[in-house]
DNA sequence: CTGAAAGCGCTTACAG
DNA sequence: CTGAAAGCGCTTACAG
């Protein structure tokens, strides 16, 4: 009972559970599990335990229960960018898979930098997560290394792997830059011009994708082709509209790899006098809400990023928790969305 | 030296620094300075220690570092929503500002409910952050209980407090959205609607500016407010706007509480065949960045959410260090961004 | 500059 | 169902 303090702990300043526990009239013990594992405790204790708890105002310390048990309970997340509303909404995805469980989220925003990806993932290691979602199947050596010597379950979102060990829940990005130049060529088009910024796996992959249908068609031209490494933006799709119409003045159509782009060159188009999608067929990628609602409406690709972000999450937790998974390899698929703007 | 295990260690599986030492024929504590104050250790020893770390691929247990330390080296940051452009920006200022230091930042998104940042709070706090970024000044009595029993720094960001212990970081919005207004009122409209949505405190102030700008020109009229408690969204603006023509069909300006609804309400009067901003002028609020390229581009309020982010961010650093800050309300300003729509 | 000892606040087997 | 003891992997004063 003497073991009743001020109410503040020591070094952290904070109530512990042995003080809890010496309120409460029971061991620390049978306090952590009265709070851990309730069943296991008769309802009178803890019943007591927790109202212990309440009066002095307990607050767990995780980094305590984390250094016994060896179990963080934290889960890694690192995505590319959080100004690209993909990831934003990847993230709600797995915010609600992960609702019900008491996961902490580390998000660590990598901006489409190796060396950022690294530098957050030895530090995020440090937590001793239960588990990683990272974005796309591309990392760099150390990435790999780090990963490999943790032995911690990770789980690839976007694309699909090839091989089957490795967890990963997506869609072919491949496959949708193929599915959509080829319903530019059906149209009628000729001169497909391609529009790629960023340039991470994703955006390669959709061009990839491009080129198999240009080449099957017998439509291919360098010169249709705009590739810069600075990152998506309206500003950027407007510009790059300039550059491929002076490559190829005779594009009748442009592929953007993602809406911003898309939207941008639609503008610019408006402000030169350019009749879309008369004069020249634009279109986008992932969907993004103003795709809708512009005008005209903007054609792309409509990308399952909520239920990219839910199903890794859901998987990852499904392999944490030692269970066997239905599949290892999740195709969320994609749809092409047709709408005015070609 | 028998201490050296197979290079795995017990209960986590990973290597220790006990295990470190040993390997560099040191004491613990010695391979513990030598990685946690370098300048404290000998180089020779310190080398060896370092190559160690590097030999046996140590990674720190940040559990067990916090618990003896009873510092965490975690900082929270609760913003209600990664989907709005404008948290994602202040997400990057706080990243910038904080990157030179070994913080780990715990990312919450509150979903803008009371009920989910009291949660999220409770599980973060049990991580003994070092300090504590919220977004705005407005929160539950549970959570300014939690906040207050934790001792722990807090900055507000977003809006500006009006007791200056409180340390906060951002903008009047009530100042902003009277500036809008009086902006239209001085334009010579007279029938100036205003659309609301998501109603978070932000939102509620702007509609106070509206109110008393309009109240100030004997203008005002309550079927020109509409106000709605469902996220912004273009759809949503292009809902509204329909509302308010319903409500007030001689409405000659609407100042929408953001641009989102901006955007959706603009590309509604396109459908409609309204011209903007001949019949009827739109403005909004945030300067996304499709408001400078939309056609007409929208006039909105410019809104400093990254260096909220970043000086918020450098406050809460410099009273965490237990420095005096120089200031502890920093109004960041706005800026009228005078368009086509308005 | 270097080290032996104690302790941070929990949980995990192990008894009873 | 309940509890005394040991230990998780670090760091903090305190000596030398």
């Amino acid at each position: 009972m003497s073991k009743i303090q001020t109410g503040k702990g020591r070094a952290s300043g904070r109530v512990t559970l042995a003080e809890v526990a010496a309120h409460a009239g029971v061991a620390t013990m049978t306090a952590s599990r009265a709070i851990s594992q309730p069943d296991m405790v008769s309802p009178a204790l803890r019943a007591r335990v927790e109202q212990a708890v309440a009066e002095l105002g307990y607050v767990p310390n995780r980094a305590a229960r984390a250094l016994a048990s060896a179990q963080s309970n934290v889960i890694v997340v690192l995505v590319p960018s959080l100004s690209n509303a993909v990831f934003t909404a990847v993230l709600a995805g797995i915010q609600d898979a992960l609702d019900a469980d008491n996961y902490q989220i580390l998000i660590g925003n990598t901006r489409y930098s190796d060396a950022e990806e690294e530098k957050l993932l030895s530090i995020y290691l440090q937590s001793n997560p239960d588990g990683i979602l990272l974005s796309g199947l591309s990392h760099s050596k150390r990435v790999r290394q780090m990963l490999a010597a943790s032995h911690v379950p990770i789980v690839s979102m976007m694309d699909l792997a090839s091989e089957p060990e490795q967890l990963s829940v997506g869609f072919s990005q491949q496959r949708a830059g193929y599915t959509m130049t080829r319903y530019l060529i059906d149209k009628g088009h000729t001169r497909i011009g391609f529009i790629g910024a960023q340039l991470d796996e994703r955006v390669l992959k959709r061009a990839e994708g491009y080129r198999k249908a240009m080449d099957e068609a017998g439509l291919s031209d360098p010169r249709l082709e705009i590739m810069v490494g600075d990152p998506s933006t309206i500003a950027l799709g407007a510009e790059l509209l300039g550059r491929i119409l002076a490559s190829a003045p005779d594009c009748d159509a442009i592929f953007c790899c993602n809406d911003d782009l898309a939207h941008g060159a639609i503008y610019q188009c408006q402000r030169r006098g350019i009749a879309v999608p008369e004069q020249l067929a634009i279109c986008g990628f992932n969907d993004l809400p103003a795709s809708a609602w512009m005008n005209p409406s903007v054609t792309t690709i409509g990308t399952p990023r909520y239920r990219i972000g839910f199903e890794a999450a859901t998987l990852l937790r499904t392999v944490i928790r030692g269970e066997t998974p239905a599949a290892t390899r999740i195709d969320l698929g994609f749809t092409l969305m047709a709408r005015e703007s070609a």
